[in-house]
DNA sequence: AGCCTGTATATTGTTGACAATACTGTCTTC
DNA sequence: GAAGACAGTATTGTCAACAATATACAGGCT
């Protein structure tokens, strides 16, 4: 039965991957009120399954809702965004230690493989912060699946990541950022090939601490208002 | 208005409380499926609101859901109850560091206050695991708050000491420990007196390590099944 | 003129009925 | 006698109408 793993998608479903990914791609802009019937017609949804899918949109902090008064996207603010990155820097850090000490010796090999597609990404779609993006986010998604802590990769992938994609989209990556990650991912890796989950979690922390030294050097500067 | 604060609460909250703390209590065993319609019966609501809150749960990882097949309890594993204290070691640690930073001068005194509560509530309820583990969790809860982090509060509160205290009911605190734990909570709150947010990391960091090699300790000698 | 109050309206919350799907038991066949 | 297929049933998913509430606007009062 090759179809075994088709699971049967309900609107519900459908709704939240709509919803979210709209989210996520700026089609719904952070504090706009957002009416339910709008939606409806919108995604060409019913009012029940829409209202399921805002719940779990709610519970997962990317909408907020006020009983009788509608729902609207959430805004996180500049400080909230730096918030965000420390929490992402001691579990990452902490996904990174236990994916030295167990993912299998394919899946770095793997991970290797990506980055070398990562680079030429880079080179070829030079400045095209989008594809850069996916790419980093390639990265981070291994690593959080190679800790084979459940729990843990289903909250930096399940919440975390989509509220910091969806700033991500509207950021520009710096000049020269790109290619300084991509060796700071090199580093990890190779410390998750030798098996050093210390390492590999100083270096994981230290990455994303200079991700949000970033940002935050930008916004300071101006060059971005959130 | 003294009754500005009260939110008007909807069907789909209640039915959300209503299962989360009978989800925790363990009046809703893991593993056990549960059909909709008893749901209904059971808390007094109809199926649309009790959907609702179902996605939210589902969402948040405390139920599972089958498409046309039912939800049923999540069943966690003693692995994964291990799991889920090494990403509150990281948590928490932050959380603890940056209350040190950020609380003020009155929550630290409330803090220690509450501590002396805690004390007496061990000696007098002897035994009682019920109210020694209530006071753990208001102690755990308002460094949580005091971080001033909304999503790492939001994360812990809301996510993680759920699933924690789902397992926490139905196991007795080992003699010892509450004393232990409470001094482990003293020389805490003493470093975030000094505002000494490293040491309060650090602190904080190895009292959960403690607790999970409690339990761990406790489910090698197979005193506890999980 | 500004503020408060009351009503109208539009939006959200809720309900119960209907449709679709997975489980269970029985019957048939090997 | 056991295994597979079929149908019935019970449960979940979906829908559209109804009720409740917050916002907005208009009118009156201070």
């Amino acid at each position: 039965m090759s179809e075994a793993t088709i699971q049967t998608y309900t609107r519900a479903d459908e709704a939240f991957d709509c919803l979210q990914t709209a989210i996520v791609k700026g089609e719904l802009i952070p504090g706009e009120k957002i009416g339910e019937v709008e939606l409806c017609s919108r995604f060409n949804l019913t009012r029940g399954p829409l209202r399921e899918a805002l719940g779990r949109l709610e519970s997962r902090g990317l909408l907020v809702r006020r009983p009788h008064a509608g729902v609207k996207v959430v805004s996180v603010s500049a400080s909230e965004l730096m918030e965000l990155y420390r929490i992402r820097e001691v579990m990452e850090g902490l996904a990174a230690r236990q994916a030295a000490e167990r993912m299998t010796d394919q899946e770095i090999t793997d991970l290797k493989a990506t980055l070398d597609t990562h680079e030429r990404m880079i080179d070829e779609a030079q400045g095209q912060a989008y594809y850069q993006a996916e790419g980093d986010y390639d990265f981070h998604h291994r690593i959080a699946t190679g800790s084979r802590n459940t729990k843990l990769a289903q909250m930096l992938l399940g919440d975390l990541y989509y509220m910091v994609r969806m700033y991500r989209y509207r950021l520009s990556t710096s000049t020269g950022r790109p290619h300084r990650a991509l060796g700071e991912h090199r580093r990890i890796v190779e410390a998750i090939a030798q098996r050093d989950g210390e390492l590999a979690e100083f270096l994981m922390k230290r990455h994303i601490n200079a991700a949000r030294l970033n940002i935050e050097r930008k916004i300071q500067e101006g060059e971005l208002t959130i």
